[in-house]
DNA sequence: AATGAATGAGCCTTCATTCAT
DNA sequence: AATGAATGAAGGCTCATTCAT
């Protein structure tokens, strides 16, 4: 077996470069990463071989802790029950994992997240994709592309859990309100 | 009077910032942007005082640039046909100037710019959020924070964008498409 | 009359390099002892040559009004009570003058003080040296080089001024004890 | 375990500051004295978090070298014999070491060494200190604090060894004369 | 494998002085 | 003479990565 001797090491460094990122950017360093993680700043690079892979691991690992929220209980038989599921755990997974949102806004626009880590991430995500294109079939979207399509319900996801977040005051409302407007324009 | 500040090494200030940024990301050096300006590097600082001043002002400079283009003949009257142009110059706007795009992602998600600034261009783009708020009013969103609907438009028109950047074979079936499903979503 | 134009200016100049170097230090910038002036940075070099200039001048206006208020009023006839004299008037100037003490503290060690300045400056304190080198004459130190036994009592004042100063509480027995130390040790 | 801190590069690094500043002042940079050291510039860095640190690491060890000359074979009984014997090593230790010297009197100066630093050094010289106080317990200067005495003893240690380094031709007659000076004002 | 010191290019910013206006 | 923008060489410090131990 090859997988490193500690699994907690690695998970440490995840963890400490999620927060941080969270907190300064991606300009966090190696050094404060591997600081905070209680590890010695040169066994950082045992487990990741560049502070990139460390990004992109941590990426990927986070994109599929939502993934994970957002699959479980997803119901089938009911589509619009299902977006609405969907909709609901995606947006709490924000609400309830600030740090882990922020992070993983930051790492989504980065250039240093290759193709491949984002086409991983999106296969994780591929019931739920399944999902919208099934609803998209005979809305004004039909016909359009898959990631097209998966790409504005992320978005419309995003800017919602963002204002929430900003506006805690009208929560319910707005999520409710939000909901509508993306049924309304994919079904 | 002493020699005045030259308004035409600014512009070029700015423009070095916007292709560098777009390229390089917020990583890209003063000293770096100075050189490709054609400006010794530390009069980079008799413009800006900071570079996260610079890229305040960049960030203003292309709002706006993009603000005036889609406010332009802003047809009136009708509000299907107005948000039609907003839709189709915006994200012509992003395809053809694709380092101002690239620049103006990279810096909208960026802690270094201030509130003040992103409340300034909030103003700029004052009439095409009551176009929108217009719209949403017997919708789905009537009654949600104009700031919210706003940031949904965005958010749909951005990832037009990128798709149609990154796939441009079926660039007007696209935009037709995101447009109805938008539509459906506000009105 | 060669005489600049302002005088007023380069005496704003002075002042506010003597505030600036007893707060930061002989690190104070050209610039923000023209801006705390109220002059145009480029103006202070049509007063000053160079920076090292304007700190001379500074240390010799400094020097020199130290002295002024010295030799006013300095008795004679009786070398103790003019001694006495010397000793009050010195430290309180350096108590009331707290930022005209810190610069020329800081100027008289700098190397960026000449020694025509130097000696200029000595020029001034004539008077003071002849008092303490007939004092000292019939002394421990007859015969000592008239700068050394200046040297030592420039040094005493600035001692007992510094201590003064940190812990005002007992200013008076301090400096009376101090002085009588002084004039055991010349006497 | 991991390569050791290189106590030599510490020390190399200490005594290449020692000469500059003594040369140029605090000024100097800390890309020379890292080259005049032989090491390599980012490596200071490591053995000194800060230049300030540097700095005040410096002051304690120029302190502490002192401090041990002046108290090897300090004599004990007699307190004439004893102060004289601080009196003659103090100044031949500022002779025999120049750069060292100028390095201190530029550092005592600087507003970068720490009242913590000031603290430590001050508690090296804890006997000499006791000694000028006890010396001192019958004189002019009885019951003054022993910090403002150590100061009146250390500054004519200070302006003397100046003197003697800028006029040599008569070190013996004003040392001996400058002791007796300082014999008279304590005892 | 683990450690943490070592590296040196690079970063943003400052500054005394000059000079076009 | 007066102004203040222009200059470019430092300055102190950081950092991803390497490598001696």
């Amino acid at each position: 077996m090859a997988r490193p001797l500690n699994e907690d090491r690695r998970n440490a460094l995840l963890i400490a470069a999620m927060e941080l990122v969270a907190e300064n950017g991606l300009g966090a360093s190696t050094a404060d990463i591997a600081k905070r993680a209680g590890v010695p700043n040169g066994s950082l690079f045992t487990y990741f071989e560049t502070k990139s892979d460390l990004l992109n691991a941590l990426y990927l690992a986070l994109k599929q802790h939502l993934t994970e929220q957002v699959l479980r209980d997803l119901p089938t038989g009911d589509d619009k029950a299902a977006l609405r599921h969907l909709w609901t755990v995606w947006i709490d997974w924000g609400l309830q994992h600030a740090p882990r949102r922020k992070a993983l806004a930051q790492l989504s626009v980065s250039d240093q997240i290759s193709d491949v880590s984002r086409r991983t991430a999106s296969e994780f995500a591929g019931p739920t994709v399944e999902l919208v294109v099934r609803i998209s079939a005979t809305g004004a979207l039909r016909g359009a592309p898959a990631r097209y399509i998966g790409g504005l319900v992320e978005a419309a996801v995003g800017v919602t859990t963002e204002f929430i977040s900003a506006h805690p005051e009208n929560a319910e409302a707005i999520a409710d309100a939000g909901f509508e407007a993306l049924w309304k324009s994919l079904s």
